[in-house]
DNA sequence: CATATTTAAGAGTATTTAATCTTAATTAGA
DNA sequence: TCTAATTAAGATTAAATACTCTTAAATATG
């Protein structure tokens, strides 16, 4: 099941490796991050522009420029960068793409797919980055590969 | 959330208008289920080969030909049309696209996804398309629109 | 002030997915 | 046997997504 795009897997990947490493008091190069990540160092700007524009990161250019967090890890919840890399309506749509799938319409997945939705939604909106960067430092979990 | 591509949706809804409104004992036309869904009847016609490859569809050229099920409704459940539709490792895949990601290199959404990709699994597991295509008949849920 | 380093912006290209079109094969019925 | 109705097959086109490239703007440092 693809639920995200390549802008959102590579923009969550490249967020959390900040997260997970962050120089202090300073910038992290984006350079840094799509070497280490293996991505594409282009896509990754283009993908960061969008969460800088959207509040959830700073960026600064010249030597020794990058991106760093606007605010504490603590208060950035997943379900803040998903939204902006998806879409706002990333939890509304219809499993079979019926624009009038709803109560009143329930498409014949429509119950089901909506507890799905819910229990992501809801787990999405409780988890910081703070928390999942700390479970990438202590490497309970990966990042790479 | 894009959880299926078109094929996916054209493909299920397209077969569940079968199973809600089957002819006595004869084949259904492709032409009058696209026409009646408003979708692709070139469309429809491609997707509708691959479950016939597959073995849910039986499918009859000639006039009066058209598709039927290959077994009673009964018989089939969502996740073998949506495996057929989508491909085997529908609910095999990282929400990070990391290839290694599992319970040895779990990546940081791993456990959760898990669970979600688990919850779909067990529930287009144990949905047959005579249910679904009860529901529609009997207009608790809609495939229009 | 010159240079190097970095992000910003947007144009351009490639790949994948979606949809359409054309022709062939099959079959029923006149 | 002819014609119309139907799916099969695959070529073609269109659109969306995923990248890549080039140039501009900002800024630190020598």
């Amino acid at each position: 099941m693809k639920a995200l795009s390549q802008v959102g897997k590579y923009g969550l990947r490249a967020l959390l490796y900040l997260v997970a490493y962050p120089p202090e008091n300073q910038y992290l190069s984006i350079r840094q991050i799509s070497d280490d990540l293996g991505l594409s160092f282009h896509f990754v700007t283009k993908i960061f522009r969008e969460l800088t524009e959207k509040g959830i990161l700073l960026s600064y250019r010249g030597p020794s420029g990058g991106i760093a967090l606007a605010k504490p890890a603590e208060e950035i919840m997943l379900i803040d960068v998903i939204k902006v890399l998806e879409g706002e309506d990333f939890f509304d749509k219809c499993l079979l793409g019926l624009p009038h799938c709803g109560s009143a319409k329930p498409c014949p997945v429509h119950e089901f797919w909506k507890e799905v939705k819910s229990q992501l939604q809801e787990n999405f909106s409780n988890t910081s980055l703070a928390l999942l960067g700390e479970k990438i430092r202590t490497q309970e979990v990966r990042l790479d590969e």
